[in-house]
Parts: structure tokens; C-alpha cells; sequence
DNA sequence: TCTTATTAATACTGAAAAGGTATTATTTGC
DNA sequence: GCAAATAATACCTTTTCAGTATTAATAAGA
């Protein structure tokens, strides 16, 4: 049984007159006949009953019909489906992030392609820098988005850039008026104890602040580590200490905390987005272009 | 796109091996090697990412073994289902009878044929025997079950012989003692008056007794005509009059009333199996087949 | 009743497709 | 570095398939 049959089988029974079907089909009536002839012969039934002069369906013939129709239905829909994962429209994006991210950077790429590609489907999962790294080589997530630099052999684009900002509590001192946001000196706020996240959770950001504070000549004292940014305020406005954040985390708001420029300026924090340029999946290069 | 083409799809994307893949498929590997290619054409998708050494699937490539394999589930079964309908073992079968039928001759037949053929949907319709005989013709029934004798160009068997019976109300002086089964002459009879169905309802029926009676000198007095056997054994047991039923009838118990043999001897009343033998559904035959 | 138009099937021919053999190129493993 | 494995290619042969011409049979109209 083939494809080509049941095409012929389906003109022959829409139109009860195989010359008609023939026309159809784009071909004559002969060859049509020896189809249906083949595709009889290839199930051992009979699909029509034809006289001279008239053909029609035997019960046989309506059962095939009706499947095949649907059948061929199938068929175009598995080669539509399989063009358009071919192409990325349709398909699955694993996507690791570092918490961070997903506070300014992330929210507005993946609205953007979501908006372009509604079939694919997006998995999310928040994860620390170097775990991203690990299962991108392995294969097991698409992208990541995490903070420069990146040493593995990996492609990435820089998709934002921030400066750090001082967390105090808004009772401190150095909070000075409500509304203040003069700049307070690094030195300054290095006297006090120090509350951030463990190195091993965010070696780049970890490194990078401290690179900074040494430069300045202070030496941090931390008093207490918190694995999540929103702990990392919470313990800043109970008093346990102060804080250098990226500029990014100033979208979570809380009265009981202030955030303030830092003098001299801080580095700029780079996150990036980290892909595999051996990664095979058709959604990826879709992704990248939205990123232009 | 061709089943073919699938079928060789599968062997490769199972195997991941072209080799053997064609072993599987009882052919060689550079026509196996042209299929992949030709349906990677057709559907302009790249399904294998081929190295000399290794195949490995494509996303797209993978969608499509999926639903390739379910698609030529799918054909298999419409196979199946096609071959089903041609020998009559799927199929819908539409009989018509007269209520008298239903009985006691219907029932063990189509409890054969349902246990022989259980994936056959049997239609059964309520109708007289002109009706049948009707919708036989319009081929809007498969079979008909009425009484003899079948006057159209229509096949038939007879599958019942029965003789008629009296019956009367239980407490009617020709009942005599409540077992009593003393044979009741016809003329005796027929002096009371007389219920039955009407002519146009059971005309076959109607004249078969009418003849049998009238050839007994009597000239039956219909009282009252009821369209239902139930309804004529109800007025019997209100005393409205009595009656001559086909044996069969008797299968109806009641205490009000009784049945009694006729003398002299009353005709037979043949039962048949009607069917057209132009009929073209395969599913006749079996049927046939079961009636011996 | 005879004729004509319609139409499915068949015979034959040429072209296209498909499969097989031999070979090549490349990679992997020892 | 050599041998085994393996997908692709070239070339040839066989098979399949479509088209033309024809036949046979039936239904409708004169």
C-alpha cells in the first residue's frame, strides 16, 4: 500500500468516474485505473463495483475512504510539524539563569520571543553560574545567563551592563536624609560588617566586589552569608551589616532599606547570555536572533 | 513523501546505522542511503546529522519517527478495518420484523450470529411485512422477518412452522377446567365474537385465518382491532371477545387466559427470512451462513 | 431496434525510478 | 600508521509507471 494509491483511491471515490479523477490527478485514465487496480490487489479487496458504464463504493470502499481521508489529514500534518521544528517555530528552549537575571534582564528577552515563537516552549531553570556552565556542556540546557567571565569554550553576548550600588539599612547613618543619594564613599561603608552571598554560590559576583573593596583598601568583614539576594536585604535591614549589590536588585523595593551610589565609581557587572555554538537545536539560533 | 520513504525512516532512526538498517529492510545500503535523501528533499528537513562514522536524529528527526510510527500504526489498522468490512466481519446489519417474530423465532438467531460475529452492529426495526418487504427493496433494510407467502422478486427461508391457537379468557365456559387442553372446534369458537389485528397491519396473517375459518362455515364477528398482539390477548382477557394467534404467541403468559388447540386441524404458518439478493453487503452472506 | 456517446479495461511502448555492485572517502580504534 | 567500519557516489540493470491507441460494453436517443 502506498501514498500514491490512496491519493488515486480518494479522487476515484469523490468523483465515481476514474476519467474525471484522472483529470484531477493531473494524469489519464489508464495508469489511474492500474492503481486502484494495485491497491486492490495489495489488500486482497474489492473497493468499487464498476460496470461499463458506472462505478460506486462497496462498504469496503466507504470504510477506506473515510480512513484514508483522515490518514492523509495525518500525514500533512506530521510534514507541517516536522518542517516547523526543523525551523525552531516549534519546540522546547531549556533556559539556566542566575537569580539575579531574572529581575531586569531576563523578563523582557523571553516576552520578546515568546511573542515570536508562541509554540516553543520555554523551560526555566534558576541555577548558579557554574552549574549552567557543567549542563550547557553536557547538553542539557540550551542557554544560559549568568555573569562575565565566561572561560569555557562557549559562545556568549553581553546583555546588560550595571554598576553596584551600597545597601544600608534606612535608620543608618550613612543613609543620611530619605531622599539623599549622594554617593557614599567605598572605604566608608566597608567599616561596617558585611552581609552577601557565599562564594562558592556566585564565584563572579563574589570576586568582583571584593576585587573592588580591596582596591579601595578595605578589607570586608563578613558577618553573615545568605544564599539569596531577598535574604541578603532582609539581613541588611535587620541591622546585621551592609551590602554591595548590582544595580539590578533595586528592583525589589522595601522601605526598611536604601540603596546609594558608591564613590569611587564600582565596575560595571556584565551578564551575558551562554550558548553552545555546537548545540544543535533549531529553537537556539531563533533565541540569538531576537538578541540581534 | 511515501510510505516507503517512512518505513525506510524508521529502520535508519531504530538503527542509527544505514547498514543495518538495510539488512532489515531486505536491501542494500546505497538505495536505503537515496530513500533518506529523497524524503529529506520532500520535506526540505535535515532528519540525521550524518559524520562517515556516526548517525544521530535531528530534533525535526525525531519528531518524525513519532509520528511516522503512529502513522503507520494507523495505516495497519485502516488495513485491517478495510479487510474487516469486505468479509462482512465489521459492519452494521439493518433487520426488520413483525412484532410476532420477536418471540420466539428471532432471538436464538441473532444470539448466534452476535456470538459469531460480535463486531457486527445489528439495526433491528419493529415493521410489518409490507413495510419490510418495502425498505428490502429500497435496500434501506438488510433482512426482513415476516410471514409467508413472499410474493416479490426477493430470496427467502423459511425458519419457523407454526399452527395457530385459540384463545380465550380464563373464565370463559370453553376454557373448561384450568388444565384442560381438550382441542376446541373452530365453529364453536367463532360463535363468540372475535378480536384481531387489523387487515392492513397483517394482511398475510388476517387472510390465513379468515380462510381457515371461513372454510370451517364460520364467519368471524370482529368486535374490536388492535394493533398489538399484547393488546389483543388484554381485550381477550377483558372479555371483549377471543382469538386465533400463531403458536408462538403463547410465549406471552398470562393468567386471564387460555390457550387451546383448534379442531380440526388449523393451516401452518410459515415464518421466513427475507433478503434481496442483490444486497451487496458482505455481511449478508454470513448471516446466510448461520441460517444454513 | 439500431446508433452513438460514454467509459472502464487492455495492449503496447518509451521513459523514469529504483535497486544492486563496485568503489570512494573518511573516521575510529588498535 | 594501518585496518575495519561506514556513508556517499558512480554506473548499470531491472522494474515500474505513465501515456497513446484500442477494445468492449453499456446506456440513452432516434
Amino acid at each position: 500500500m502506498d501514498i500514491k494509491q490512496l491519493r488515486c483511491f480518494l479522487a476515484v471515490a469523490q468523483h465515481l468516474n476514474f476519467g474525471r479523477a484522472a483529470a484531477e490527478l493531473h494524469m489519464t485514465q489508464p495508469p489511474l485505473t492500474r492503481q486502484i487496480q494495485g491497491l486492490e490487489r495489495a489488500l486482497g479487496v474489492t473497493l468499487f463495483t464498476r460496470t461499463k458504464r458506472h462505478v460506486a463504493l462497496t462498504a469496503a470502499g466507504e470504510t477506506l475512504q473515510q480512513g484514508a481521508i483522515q490518514l492523509l489529514d495525518q500525514l500533512d500534518r506530521l510534514q507541517q510539524r516536522t518542517s516547523w521544528v526543523a525551523e525552531g517555530k516549534l519546540g522546547e528552549l531549556t533556559i539556566g539563569f542566575v537569580s539575579t537575571a531574572n529581575q531586569r534582564v531576563l523578563p523582557p528577552l523571553l516576552q520578546q520571543f515568546r511573542q515570536q515563537h508562541p509554540q516553543v516552549n520555554l523551560q526555566l531553570l534558576e541555577l548558579t553560574g557554574d552549574e549552567q556552565i557543567e549542563l550547557l556542556a553536557q547538553g542539557e540546557i540550551d542557554l544560559g545567563c549568568l555573569f562575565e567571565p565566561v572561560s569555557h569554550p562557549l559562545q556568549s553576548k553581553v546583555v546588560s551592563r550595571e554598576r553596584f550600588v551600597a545597601v544600608v539599612p534606612a535608620a543608618h547613618p550613612l543613609a543620611g536624609g530619605f531622599d539623599s543619594d549622594h554617593a557614599i564613599p567605598c572605604r566608608q561603608l566597608l567599616k561596617e560588617s558585611f552581609v552577601f552571598i557565599p562564594r562558592s554560590r556566585s564565584p563572579r559576583l563574589f570576586d568582583c566586589v571584593m576585587a573592588y573593596a580591596r582596591a579601595q583598601g578595605a578589607n570586608p568583614k563578613i558577618s553573615q552569608e545568605a544564599r539569596q539576594m531577598q535574604t541578603v536585604l532582609g539581613l541588611v535591614a535587620a541591622g546585621v551589616g551592609v551590602s554591595i549589590v548590582p544595580e539590578s536588585v533595586t528592583q525589589l523595593r522595601r522601605d526598611d532599606i536604601r540603596y546609594l551610589p558608591l564613590q569611587p565609581e564600582p565596575p560595571e557587572l556584565a551578564t551575558s547570555i551562554v550558548w553552545d555554538a555546537g548545540n544543535p537545536s533549531p529553537v537556539l539560533p531563533l533565541f540569538l536572533q531576537t538578541l540581534q
